[in-house]
DNA sequence: ATAATGCATTATGAATGCAATTTGACAACA
DNA sequence: TGTTGTCAAATTGCATTCATAATGCATTAT
């Protein structure tokens, strides 16, 4: 019932004997929260009533509150003083804003992932590279994004630098509902691909600056599909 | 009294009328105790009794604790699990993986800032830029920082990217204790102000390019200077 | 004398209660 | 018919209370 692992594998690198620590009530309800609006189980614009959740969590309103908090500090919420939080409409605006800063820490975790990356990883990363393109030659279209996403969170991780992952991971779960509705275009689907393979390419030689230079460039592609998928949608 | 002004301007775009909202009191809290960390005035590493910050501030531990979790979630803070809060320690490791995310942000600014600022802005960052150099020949350091700190604001204000802005405003504010603590040297000192002659000469010839790797060496090299200022003072 | 155990005190986590604000409806009026 | 004013219901913000875990100290056993 516990499908709150949103990483890869959060190897705190804990002592021998398990820690045992129970998670606060708030916290655990903030990941759950988190999953729902990022997950678009919660409607964007849609407002959240604290009493309506606290029956479905079976909690009462002070966790639930805090944990409100905290999403409206990652910008998942809107609290509204004496009326309530509303689950944040991302706008083109948003977006516009949020991509540029995503290519930057992406194009940074490519930099840092050439120079640190070890061979389990790399091999980790070519393989859901490879299963991410078969997914794209059978037009498996939810795998391929599960693939996608896996493999930048990968060289994320293999960045080894926390505060990037965790910034990047804030910014991902503001977007990821419109990445979602980017049914791509098959041409935009094949250059994607394409381009996946070059970041494979410069990964696998290490190459740092253009490593950065391609993500960098991947993103605002993909930019450029979200882009229209929302103007074509609205 | 209400001192918790910490941008420049935050002209969000709002409407016309002023929305007139008294801010909630963990709202004001959360500002208040963030500024009590940032400022250094509640020690890195020191436990924060809540029954002791609530007769400081004379409220209830609810709107207390619902700040702390968004100081925890913005990294100021962490929250041991029955176990109270302490204040962050930042250590050279902390440092080290957030001064290039700062460089990869400050890069992304003086990019866009390059495209976008208005003659207005670059006034009044000429100005800040006079004022730190005048410092600087004074050798008033207090002074210098604050100009310094003003002159990366308004480059970032300039970028026009709120989101660009909050995070850079979020680890900025993780190391500003250290940067205080960095005396530097004086030939350090010196290559700082060269630098900004530089970044000032990008930035007016709008060079985007070049403005933001200045602007990330610049980085680099402040991070070398609190790096060493930590490793001096331990 | 030292270490371990049990109890009292204190602090934290969560729930409940109360005052204040907002929301929606309905009536009075222009 | 459209606008404004009033009031009740619902919702939110905060304080208070209750339950549970952690901490400190005295006692006891080794």
């Amino acid at each position: 019932m516990s499908d709150s692992f949103t990483s890869l594998e959060q190897s705190g690198g804990a002592g021998a004997t398990a820690p045992i620590q129970r998670r606060s009530l708030h916290d655990e309800l903030t990941d759950r929260l988190r999953h729902l609006i990022v997950e678009g189980d919660l409607a964007p614009g849609a407002k959240v009533p604290e009493k309506q959740l606290c029956e479905r969590f079976g909690v009462s309103r002070t966790p639930l509150r805090e944990a409100l908090k905290v999403l409206a500090s990652e910008g998942l919420v809107q609290l509204r003083p004496n009326r309530g939080a509303v689950v944040s409409q991302i706008t083109l605006e948003d977006l516009e804003e949020t991509f540029p800063v995503m290519g930057a820490l992406e194009a940074l975790s490519g930099e840092l992932a050439c120079a640190r990356i070890s061979d389990r990883e790399m091999a980790a990363i070519r393989e859901a590279h490879e299963a991410m393109v078969e997914h794209y030659e059978r037009g498996e279209l939810a795998p391929y994004f599960r693939r996608n996403q896996e493999i930048h969170e990968r060289i994320l991780q293999a960045a080894g630098n926390p505060t990037l992952t965790s910034l990047h991971r804030g910014l991902t779960g503001r977007v990821r509902r419109a990445r979602y509705m980017a049914n791509m275009s098959a041409d935009r689907w094949a250059r994607a691909v394409t381009e996946h393979e070059e970041i494979m390419a410069a990964l696998e030689a290490r190459d740092g600056p253009r490593l950065s230079r391609i993500l960098k460039d991947h993103l605002a592609n993909k930019f450029e599909t979200v882009r229209a998928a929302l103007l074509g949608s609205d």
